[in-house]
DNA sequence: TAATATTTGTGATTTTTTTCACTATAAATA
DNA sequence: TATTTATAGTGAAAAAAATCACAAATATTA
């Protein structure tokens, strides 16, 4: 099996989105349905389905509890990964209380940051470190997956401490990009660079693909 | 002129490294440097900066003060931006705060919240509002951009609200895809989608292309 | 000054991605 | 039951994006 980035990132989308048709109690959903709720044509949903050799019903679409079960089943997206945030300050602190995470199957099991005063004041029910125990905590609670919303400066040694324990992902929430060896998997949102891409395009000098 | 959204996503992280590299006192980058900072070839990155008519020394590079002042006059990232945050909650109060959006250009002037009591409580230097004054605010204050923290099923909701006022452009931060008038540009950041995409590649039945 | 090394700029090529166009199928309707 | 309609699946075509390859330019070194 081999997918594309964009395959990939399509795919994510639509599971989300198939979460919630599920929770809605929809039943099926067409690949124009899938396409809308993403951005994408149907003709593109369709290769990406079929890519995973998952199969649908004429003119009635894919089983939405079928179609999430087995995405999910195709990109490991069933079963759940532990994740810690690293930086507890007014994003991290917002992070770690995101419940969302949880019902996702991402389990934020806990948060370090480097001062002390902050880790003793913070109310959360996740159990929150000093950094000096990323190590230990890692390997101790099967941490996979890295969050980091420390001060960029700080960012790429923090990236280097969780790979030394174990993280294999990290989602990273300050605007340097990190240096990562090649199988660790990485994604970095910039705010900013967000806006940015919003303010280019409203500027109409460019094309609309 | 016609870039891709590709094109556009990498010059903005270009901006954005432009901008650490005079910070620092760097004088000239070359298109390799430009590209290992962005995850990007320097091929990718020449043909970019080309495509602008932008140009560079041989042996030497681009001129990083010159070429952050080009890039930003062409994607019309060098005029400043009113923004405004729908939804003080535990995101959107980190958002109001974070002082980096008004370094970069985009000017956070409004925060608005359905929660009086919310309003009265929170600590900000930056004015905020109950939601029923979005429309006279965003008029009054030239609001050009919205951010969206409020819950996912207000989204939808909350972005017609800011259409309607004026807002060219959106960034939603909540789930839910929200359906807009094709002059609209917006941008959806679901940190959810994030960790898939990272667990799905650590799954390792994909490309990594 | 001559030789060398580095780096841009870009047309050509290759690769990747998307879209099209059409068949097959089955549900709904007459 | 026959007809119509909606929708999946998919090879082929088209479009878009990335990469290559190399000439041109100029800084550096010998
Ligand atoms: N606040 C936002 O809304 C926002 C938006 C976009 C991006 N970000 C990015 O997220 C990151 C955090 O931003 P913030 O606004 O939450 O900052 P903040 O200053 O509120 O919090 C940073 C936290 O990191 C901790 N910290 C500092 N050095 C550390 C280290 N070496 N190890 C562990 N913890 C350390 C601090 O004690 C603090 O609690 C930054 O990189 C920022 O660019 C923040
Ligand atoms: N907390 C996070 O770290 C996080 C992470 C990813 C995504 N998000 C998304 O961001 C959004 C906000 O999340 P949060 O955790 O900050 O939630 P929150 O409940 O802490 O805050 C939501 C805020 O929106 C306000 N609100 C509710 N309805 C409103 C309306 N109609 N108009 C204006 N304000 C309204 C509430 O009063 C509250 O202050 C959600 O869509 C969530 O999915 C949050």
């Amino acid at each position: 099996m081999s997918l594309s980035n964009n395959s990939i990132e399509r795919i994510c989308k639509i599971f989300g989105y198939l979460d919630t048709l599920d929770k809605q109690g929809t039943k099926f959903a067409s690949s124009l349905d899938l396409a809308k709720a993403i951005g994408a044509t149907s003709y593109t949903v369709r290769k990406d389905i079929s890519l995973l050799n998952i199969i649908g019903y004429t003119r009635k679409g894919y089983d939405v509890k079928t179609l999430k079960e087995e995405l999910g089943q195709k990109l490991c997206l069933n079963k759940k990964r532990n994740a810690c945030i690293v930086g507890l300050g007014r994003l991290g602190s917002a992070l770690l209380d995101y419940e969302k995470f949880q019902e996702d199957g991402f389990d934020v099991v806990a948060g370090f940051d480097s001062n002390i005063n902050k880790l003793e004041r913070i109310r959360t029910d996740i159990d929150v470190y000093p950094v000096s125990r990323i190590n230990e905590i890692i390997i101790r609670k099967h941490i996979e997956l890295g969050i980091i919303a420390v001060p960029s400066e700080y960012a790429q040694n923090i990236a280097d401490t969780l790979i030394k324990a174990g993280v294999t992902g990290i989602l990273n929430f300050s605007y340097v990009k990190i240096n990562l060896p090649k199988n660790i998997i990485n994604v970095n949102l910039d705010f900013t660079n967000s806006l940015r891409f919003i303010a280019a395009k409203l500027s109409g000098n460019t094309t609309n693909k």
